[in-house]
Parts: C-alpha cells; sequence; structure tokens
DNA sequence: ATAAATAGGACTAAAAAGGTCGTATATATA
DNA sequence: TATATATACGACCTTTTTAGTCCTATTTAT
C-alpha cells in the first residue's frame, strides 16, 4: 500500500544513471536493464514515456540511446511520476483523482477533504525534490 | 498509485463515525456500513483489527458494537494505518518495508536511501494528524 | 545492405485489493 | 433458557492493477 510502482522506480534508476554520464554521453535501455538487472522491454517502455513528454531526449537508430532534456536540478520527482503514470493516477483516494462518480461513497465520505490536505503535503514534497537530490 | 487502500478508507469513515457519536454511545458496523454504503463484512473486519490494536473497544451481544479507545486527538492516522495494513506494508518501495532479499535489485538499486528520506517525510506526516483532524 | 538502436501496440502472467461466505462466540432480554 | 443480535475470524473467490513479454515497425551509422 502506497507503493510507488517499478515503472517509477526504474525510470528513477535509469535518470540517475544518465545523469551521472560524463560528458552528456548517450545510454542506450540495454545498457541500463544490464547493470541494474531490471526487464529491458519494460525499461524501454518507461524512457519511450519520458521522452515522450520531454525529459530525456532519444537518439534512434545505431549509436542512439538517451540524453537529459534539462539539468538534473530542473527535473521534480512529480515530473517524471506524473509523465509515467499520468497525474490522476497519483492520489491517495480515487475520488480526488477522478470523477466523483468513480466513487460509489462520494456523497456520504465523510473524509475526502481531510485527505486532500493530506494529499498536498505529499504533492508539495515531490514538487520539491529533483533528480539532483538522488544523484 | 499511491493510493491509501479502501480498508483504511473505511476504518477512517467509521472512525470519524464513532467519534462523532454523542455521549459515547456505541455504534454497530451494520449501522456504519448502510449509512456509508459500504461493504458489511469488509468494514467489519476492518473494526475487528482496529480493536485488536486497541485503538477502539468492541462489545459483543445484543446492544453491542464499538466505541473509541480513547480521544480523537489521541488517534494517530499512522496507528490506524499500522492497525489496518500492518507497519511492514507501508512503503514507497518494497526493500525499505522488507527484507533485502524480496529485492531483487537492492545490491544495485541506487535510489533506495533517496527515497527513504522522502519516505520519512510521508511517515511524519501521518503520525502528525489525528482522528480529531478528520471530524 | 545491415546491424543496432528506439517506438509502440497487443497480449499474458502475477500480485494485490476488494469482497463474500460460513461458522463460532458472546450477551441482553423476552 | 431460547432467541435474536451482535462481534470474531478464517477460508475462499473475484476483480483490478501492476509487471512483464512478444511482435513488428522505424530510424540511422557504418
Amino acid at each position: 500500500m502506497l507503493h510507488l510502482s517499478k515503472k517509477i522506480e526504474y525510470g528513477l534508476i535509469a535518470l540517475r544513471h544518465i545523469a551521472s554520464e560524463v560528458n552528456g554521453c548517450v545510454v542506450t535501455a540495454k545498457e541500463i536493464s544490464d547493470k541494474y538487472h531490471i526487464s529491458y522491454e519494460l525499461l524501454a517502455k518507461v524512457l519511450q514515456k519520458l521522452t515522450r513528454e520531454g525529459i530525456i531526449i532519444s537518439y534512434q537508430g545505431v549509436k542512439g540511446g538517451y540524453i537529459l532534456a534539462r539539468k538534473p536540478d530542473q527535473i521534480k520527482l512529480s515530473d517524471v511520476i506524473y509523465a509515467i503514470e499520468g497525474k490522476s493516477n497519483i492520489s491517495l483516494m480515487n475520488c480526488e483523482a477522478e470523477k466523483p462518480e468513480m466513487c460509489n461513497i462520494f456523497s456520504t465520505c465523510t473524509i475526502k477533504y481531510p485527505l486532500a490536505k493530506i494529499q498536498d503535503i505529499i504533492n508539495n514534497v515531490f514538487n520539491d525534490v529533483t533528480i539532483s537530490e538522488i544523484v
């Protein structure tokens, strides 16, 4: 419970690895999956999502790979989480993220507003931490 | 992702309900499940766990039910979460909560210590909030 | 032309969460 | 003392979510 997904985990490990690469050399998905013993296909998809969201830049073809799109201290943890999981999938309760009709006790639920405050605190933590802090 | 479970949700709704009961009258699981339209059996189990952990007190038999074991401001959100889900099930990553051998990339994982710091911040939030704050 | 790389959809497997069922036990009261 | 009403709790099933795999297409340096 309250778990971040493996995708986030792999994304962070990858970003940390790319960020620590000297001279901004490109890094391939294979290199990362081999080094950290994680599923190549899954990691590849995560990197594709990070690319789509402009967090990293990809180069296709031979000698291709990935580099960071901006400096580590410009990449917030929340950027990474939102890129990989989608902004609406990050919340303590379903009712905060989705439409009221998604929750069958929305009208009678008494705890959604108190929990929203806690949610804000957690969101702020993710907004305040950047990749530079996990290198 | 990062969701609290329905059990926690139901537990908090129930505690809020019991806490707002006048004169400390006992409240039955049925009353709560009817009022908030939640599964009776599931709620009953949650209340049983809260009882075992000494957060509420149960009375069996006719005219039985539940009352709070202590004042709302003495019941921390973390108490409730730990009682229902178990302390070791609350963490951003598996490796923090469980044995290193549970994580097949433990030795190579580069993000466990940075994430542990974020975990601490979140834990502190749950330690600081009490049931009195959600009534 | 070829080999090495990313892109991405479709699918399957595994794990976690949510929910149900059956039975036992306790107890107020008619 | 029989009964109805309540909690206690393990076993089980179903659904949802997460994790992982497979296949094919595209890009590009050599």
